[in-house]
RNA sequence: GGAGAGAUGGCCGAGUGGUCGAAGGCGCACGCCUGGAAAGUGUGUGUAUGCCAAAAGCGUACCAAGGGUUCGAAUCCCUUUCUCUCCGCCA
């Protein structure tokens, strides 16, 4: 979430930059900082008050013991009038604060001076395309070539729990293990520590990281201990790091882990969710990274170029879009997105999202780090998926068709076992 | 799931109604001592927020969380959460 103090000191800046996103802020963002302002003046009112009272009882405690009561009851009587006012006051700031409080987590993250206003993803700039697309085939959508060899079984999902919760089986099933293997070795090489992290989270953890409030629809929700499954590791692996202060020196802190991810997905129908394209629960590694302001947008560049790296070596033609102010995200300052092409499918398939949250996450996790004048500021936070697994497959499956069955991508034997579906 | 004990600053740990933001220790920072270091020694060392141009200073809140009793709560009461021990169950 935006800083109160921010808005308040660059309150055209942050109503123009939220254009950007298409997003109306001048309504909200005026009623912000008229209640802020009047929350301030409660809270200084209710503050000497306290204050008076505070002494007071201090004055009334030396009364006690030097004996004199009398003089003590007086004092309380003052205290009585006190509290009526305490409470009074006390009522209304918490109405303001929680008034204020609403307001600003409507508010999405500013963007970057680099985003481009737009609409949709068509407004999207490609920042890069790489890798060689036929103009035509007969390869086979990876649907038909998972039912031919057998290798990810859709309906016993669906019969088991239900649609968009696909079996993998035999070398399907090795294929993913193989492929979350080979992203986390990657990235372990790359300098990031490895998490298993927990696929439940609380409450706290949704809200740090700006999954709640709001877009309780997207998580799968369990009632019973008010536990959300993770739509992404990026959840717990960021929320690892909430309510703390780290030392200047600790940064970058870089973290990666692997999990299952589990999204609702409500609203989603038709081709797009065909087959592997879109589904409820799916394997993903992620990379984190908490940063020093100045440097963020230096590791933006790091993490976009390393999973581009990633998408070579598994020999999958690509491109890295940038994302317009319409097609980015809530929390994001800004997104890389990468797309790699389905030949078979004649598609471009999102297989990899990177932010720069910049301070917004940071703000509401509580995540600071200490300055070199000892004083705390909040870090940037920056994640990216290195990679999601299901559109990765798909690619595979349905560029690497040969004669004699699916190329298996080179670097992906070693864990495989085997060249050849 | 049952019974009991507990939750205090970066860490350990004292504190059962007033002078407690909290003793003492460890750690850390700076200084003295030293050729240099260790030891020793001195000083300092939480977070948030408000007043202030800023610093200094001062106010307020925070001793798991929330509520209550009281003029006054780390300390008493209630609720919740979590941790530990024992028992039960169990991959």
């Amino acid at each position: 979430m935006l800083q109160l103090s921010y808005i308040h000191e660059n309150t055209a800046e942050v109503i123009k930059r939220l254009a950007v996103k298409n997003f109306k802020a001048e309504e909200i963002v005026n009623s912000i900082i008229e209640k802020d302002i009047n929350r301030k003046k409660i809270k200084q009112d209710l503050e000497k008050n306290l204050a008076y009272a505070n002494q007071i009882a201090k004055e009334i405690g030396a009364l006690y013991k030097s004996g004199n009561i009398s003089e003590a009851n007086e004092k309380k009587e003052i205290t009585k009038q006190l509290k009526e006012t305490e409470k009074q006051l006390n009522q209304q700031l918490s109405v303001l604060e929680s008034e204020v409080d609403q307001l600003l987590v409507q508010l999405p993250n500013l963007p970057y001076h680099l985003v481009k206003p737009g609409k949709t993803a068509d407004d999207n700039e490609i920042i890069l395309q790489e890798g060689y697309i036929p103009e035509s085939t007969n390869n086979l959508p990876h649907w038909e070539i998972a039912a031919k060899y057998d290798i990810i079984d859709f309906e016993l999902g669906n019969k088991v729990t239900g649609s968009g919760f696909p079996f993998y089986k035999n070398k399907g099933a090795k294929l993913q293990r193989a492929l979350v293997s080979f992203f986390l070795d990657e990235a372990s090489k790359e300098g990031y520590n490895e998490y298993e992290v927990p696929l439940v989270v609380n409450e706290a953890s949704g809200y740090g990281t700006g999954q709640l409030p709001d877009k309780e629809g997207q998580m799968y929700h369990i009632g019973l201990d008010n536990l959300y499954m993770i739509p992404t590791a990026e959840v717990p692996l960021t929320n690892i790091f909430r309510d703390t202060i780290l030392r200047a020196e600790d940064l970058p802190v870089k973290c990666t882990g692997y999990s299952a991810c589990f999204r609702r997905e409500a609203g989603s129908y038709g081709k797009d969710v065909r087959g592997l394209n879109r589904l409820h629960q799916f394997d993903k590694v992620e990379i984190v990274q908490i940063q020093h302001p100045s440097k963020s947008y230096e590791t933006l560049e790091n993490m976009k170029d390393y999973v581009a790296g990633l998408i070579r070596k598994l020999g999958l033609p690509f491109r890295i879009l940038r994302l317009c102010g319409g097609d980015i995200s809530f929390t994001s300052a800004m997104t890389y997105d990468m797309e790699t092409y389905s030949i078979a499918q004649k598609k471009w398939l999102e297989v990899s999202s990177i932010s720069n949250f910049e301070s917004f996450q940071a703000n509401r996790l509580k995540l600071r780090f200490r300055d070199g004048n000892n004083k705390t500021q909040l870090v940037h936070t920056l994640n990216g998926s290195a990679l999601a697994l299901p559109r990765i497959v798909a690619c595979i499956l349905e560029n690497n068709q040969t004669p004699d069955g699916i190329k298996i991508p080179e670097v992906l034997v070693p864990y495989t076992g085997f060249d050849m579906i």
